[in-house]
DNA sequence: CTTTCGAGTTGAACGATGTTCACGAAACTT
DNA sequence: AAGTTTCGTGAACATCGTTCAACTCGAAAG
C-alpha cells in the first residue's frame, strides 16, 4: 500500500487550501499570490503546481469549502417547526448573516472567474445545489400547483433577487443599501416577493 | 491658444477609449491589455500613462460611457403613457435587453474593481445614478406615503433584486435562469414585488 | 526666421506574477 | 539492494502594468 505518498500529498494539498483560504478571507481574490500560499504552506513555489493544475483550482477548492459552511449554515438558521413563509424569510437573514460574516470568501464564490474556454470542473458546479436546495421545499408548500422544474425556476429567481440585494449593497458603493438597513430590505424584499407569488 | 496641443490630447483619449471600450467588448475585461489598446490606438504604450493616470482609470472613462448609453436605452425602453406598473415592468425588460446586448461592457460596470485602498472618483460615482433614476418616480406613484428616502431605498433594492437576476443569470452556472426563461422571470419578479410592494 | 523651451512621445527597462522544467531526493516495487 | 516512479525544488521564462531618460516637435520669444 502506497500509504506515506499520499498522506503527505494530501497533507500539501490541505495546507495549500488553508493558506489560500486564509489569503483570500484576508485581501480578497486579488490578494492571493502563487508565492505568498506555498510560503504560508511551507513549500516551494513549484510544489503548487504538482498538487493543482493551477491557481484557479486552488481557488475552486476553497470556494468548495465556502460553500459547504454555507449550507450548513442555512440549514442552522431556520428555525423547527416554522412555515413556509418564516422559513424564506429565515434563509434570506440566514445568507445575508454568512455574507456578512464571510465577506471575502463569499465573494469569491461570485467573483472568481476561470480564463475564456476553461470550464468549472462538474462536481464543482455541482455543489452550487446548496444555494437553492432549502428554498425548494418551503416554496413547493407555497405553491403545490407548481411542477417541481416550475418551481427549482422559481427558487433560482427568488435566490437571484436575495442574492442581487446583498452583493450590490456589498460591491457596489453607488447603488447600495446601507449595511444597517440591509436586514429591513431584504426582509422587504422577500415577504413582498412571498406576497406576490403566492398570489 | 495652445490649440494643436489640446487637440491631440484629447484625440488620443478618444482613440485609447475606443480601442479599450472595443477590447472589453470583444474578450471581456480580462482581455484588456495595455500593449493590445496602445496598439490599436497607434501610439506608444507610455503615451496611455500620460493620457490616463492608470488602466483602472480608462476602464472608469469605458464604464462611464456604458453608463450614458444605458441610461438612454431605459429611457427610451419606457412606452408614452404608461402607467407606474408598466413603466417599471419596461424598465427591467430595458434593462434585461441592455445587458443582453452589450454583454461585456455590462458586466464590466459590475466586476471592475480598484486595487485596495483607491476610491472611484466622485464624478464616476454620480454618474451611477442613472441605475435607479428612473426607478423612483413610477414608484413614489406607486407609493405615495413614503418619504422621498425611503422610496430612493427602495427603488435601490427593486433595481438590486432585478439586477441579481440578469446578472447571476449571465455569469454563475448552476443557480443561472436560461436566457430564454429570462425574461418571463424578472417579468414575474417585478409584477411579484409591486404586488408585494403597493399592498 | 532663428532660437529656446517645455510638454508629449517613445520604447527599452523594471518589478511583480503565474507557470514550466531539469534536476535530484525520497518512497515504493520487485 | 537495485530499479523505478513520484514529487519537491528553485531557477528560469513569459506576460503583465508601470516607469523613465532621451528625444521630438509645436509654440512662444527675440
Amino acid at each position: 500500500m502506497s500509504n506515506r505518498r499520499e498522506d503527505a500529498r494530501d497533507d500539501l494539498k490541505r495546507r495549500l487550501i488553508d493558506a489560500a483560504e486564509a489569503r483570500i478571507a484576508g485581501g480578497g481574490l486579488r490578494g492571493l499570490k502563487a508565492r505568498d500560499v506555498t510560503a504560508d504552506a511551507g513549500c516551494a513555489l513549484g510544489a503548487l503546481y504538482n498538487a493543482f493544475d493551477d491557481l484557479d483550482l486552488l481557488v475552486i477548492h476553497v470556494n468548495a469549502r465556502t460553500l459547504g459552511r454555507l449550507g450548513a449554515a442555512l440549514a442552522a438558521s431556520v428555525p423547527p417547526g416554522a412555515g413556509p413563509k418564516e422559513v424564506l424569510a429565515a434563509l434570506a437573514q440566514g445568507y445575508l448573516a454568512f455574507a456578512l460574516a464571510n465577506t471575502q470568501l463569499w465573494l469569491a464564490l461570485f467573483t472568481h472567474r476561470l480564463p475564456e474556454g476553461v470550464e468549472v470542473p462538474d462536481w464543482h458546479v455541482a455543489e452550487h445545489a446548496v444555494l437553492i436546495a432549502q428554498i425548494i421545499r418551503p416554496l413547493s408548500a407555497l405553491r403545490p400547483d407548481l411542477s417541481p422544474e416550475a418551481v427549482t425556476q422559481r427558487a433560482k429567481t427568488v435566490f437571484a433577487a436575495v442574492h442581487g440585494v446583498v452583493h450590490l449593497a456589498m460591491t457596489a458603493r453607488f447603488v447600495a443599501t446601507p449595511v444597517d438597513r440591509l436586514a429591513a430590505e431584504v426582509d422587504a424584499l422577500v415577504t413582498a416577493m412571498m406576497r406576490g407569488l403566492a398570489g
